[in-house]
RNA sequence: GGAGGGGUUCCAGAGCGGUCAAAUGGGGCGGGCUGUAAACCCGUUGACUUCGGUCUUCGAAAGUUCGAAUCUUUCCCCCUCCA
């Protein structure tokens, strides 16, 4: 074993904050000597409009980089999202058309730029989309110079591939593919860039694997892969999709009250793991502070990770709208509103068409069933009757607060 | 190529002519307890409703019947075993 001391500051701050599962050649990469500048990089799926928490981890993977003088590079695989990564699936999945790739490329790109540092020349982040290079490729001069380096033996034994023939499930050859084209992507950033490290999820490290050795191949140069940990939470469930919907890092498709929340209600279990992956707190001062209360933890997590994605002031307003709408303040003037034309509400709307129209549920139905299991409250009053009528009256300085159980909380503004 | 089994509501999985909007479990949601946690307990879980009901669901289409998730025919898709 190798001195722990030695282990340069960037790989030994990923393991002590959790980002580490495996590593190739970790020996190597651990004596990197500190001044030795790298560029890393991470690709990304198109496959979705846009990123979700279940990202985060690699996104804080990119922002270590920079935090430590490398600079990352962000694969965006405009390229490989049209071929479809068979890993972890056992379907083949829908291949995206030309546009809507074309369409989640810029918006992830846009969502990276929000948690990424783009002004010190050295560290800024570097975009690629695989789409440039891979859409030119010749068959027969890439078979000839790639192929080559590739065993079918080999590739059968790959998780992804074993999986789906062990099963009997069909594996076209488009997606058996798919992991040349990954390893023929780090080998490009490898010429192009001198990239010479690959960070990604787990269930990447087939993939990533065949980088490192196709380079060690091609050109005889070193290259290092990393992978991190799957985040579950403590309930075992994936991190990212719950079944109210996703955690998006997208400011537009959550507000900053919901993803401050989100960190706000982890398991008490989850709160020290989570301050170290998803927040810039040194890992001495979580350390200094794991003993406080397990509630000043979560406000300060959902604070961290908030100021990350939203600001500061965003996430002060969360807090203060959290503070208000859990004392049963009135009105928090902090939480998100939705604006309705006074024009309805003259209309004597019962309280069943004032939260469709607040988009808040979509069923009657559905409503009427909170309503008997006393979940709805106006102005922290509960209303126990369907039928009741949204008068003038309930709005205070033309705002009126709706609750959907004990954490929805919602400002209806009259426009 | 031969033989068989199956597609049911978010998921798993019962039902096999009426009492079925469909058992049970999981998940979700709501309530209680608490700390906006976990665990636990209770309720709820197709849509609309003037709360009487009405409408749309059991792979797809057609048919038998007073009546079908349940029977028949055709089609689509999965799985298992043998070659």
């Amino acid at each position: 074993m190798y001195n722990y001391k030695l282990m340069n500051k960037f790989l030994k701050e990923f393991k002590d904050r959790g980002y580490f599962y495996q590593c190739t050649n970790e020996e190597d990469l651990s004596k990197l000597p500190e001044k030795e500048k790298i560029k890393g990089y991470i690709g990304f799926d198109c496959t979705a409009e846009s990123l979700h928490v279940g990202s985060l981890l690699q996104i804080m993977c990119l922002r270590l980089l920079q935090k430590h003088g490398h600079r990352p590079i962000v694969l965006l695989g405009g390229g490989t999202t049209r071929i479809g990564d068979p890993s972890g699936k056992d379907k083949t999945r829908k291949i995206l058309t030309e546009k809507e790739i074309e369409k989640n490329i810029k918006s992830i790109e846009k969502i990276l730029k929000n948690f990424l540092d783009n002004k010190n020349p050295k560290t800024k982040p570097i975009f690629v989309n695989n789409y440039s290079w891979l859409k030119g490729l010749n068959y027969i001069s890439f078979l000839r110079d790639i192929g080559k380096h590739f065993t079918i033996n080999k590739m059968l034994t790959f998780e992804s591939v074993k999986t789906r023939l062990d099963r009997e499930q069909s594996l076209s050859y488009m997606e058996f593919n798919y992991m040349i084209l990954q390893a023929y992507d780090f080998l490009e950033l490898n010429k192009k860039e001198n990239c010479c490290l690959q960070i990604g999820g787990s269930d990447q490290w087939g993939n990533i694997v065949n980088g490192t050795e196709l380079i060690k191949r091609y050109s005889g140069k070193q290259a290092y892969g990393l992978t991190t940990p799957l985040i579950t939470l403590a309930s075992g469930a994936k991190m990212g999709k719950t079944e109210t919907g996703a955690i998006w890092l997208d400011k537009k498709m959550l507000s900053s009250y919901d993803y401050w929340q989100f960190w706000r209600n982890v398991d008490d279990k989850d709160v020290i793991k989570f301050l170290k992956i998803f927040t810039d707190l040194s890992i001495e001062e979580i350390d200094k502070n794991k003993s406080e209360d397990i509630n000043r933890l979560k406000i300060r997590l959902a604070n961290e990770a908030t100021t990350m994605l939203h600001g500061k002031k965003a996430a002060q307003n969360s807090e203060q709208a959290a503070k208000e709408a859990f004392s049963g303040n009135l009105l928090g003037s902090n939480l998100p509103s939705i604006k309705i034309r006074a024009k309805s509400i003259n209309e004597k709307i019962t309280i069943l068409d004032l939260i469709i129209l607040s988009k808040m549920e979509k069923s009657k139905s559905e409503i009427r069933r909170l309503i008997k299991g006393n979940a709805i409250k106006l102005n922290d009053r509960m209303i126990s009757d369907e039928k009741f009528i949204i008068s003038d009256k309930l709005f205070q300085n033309n705002y009126l607060k709706l609750s959907i159980g004990k954490k929805r909380h919602i400002k209806i503004e009259k426009d």
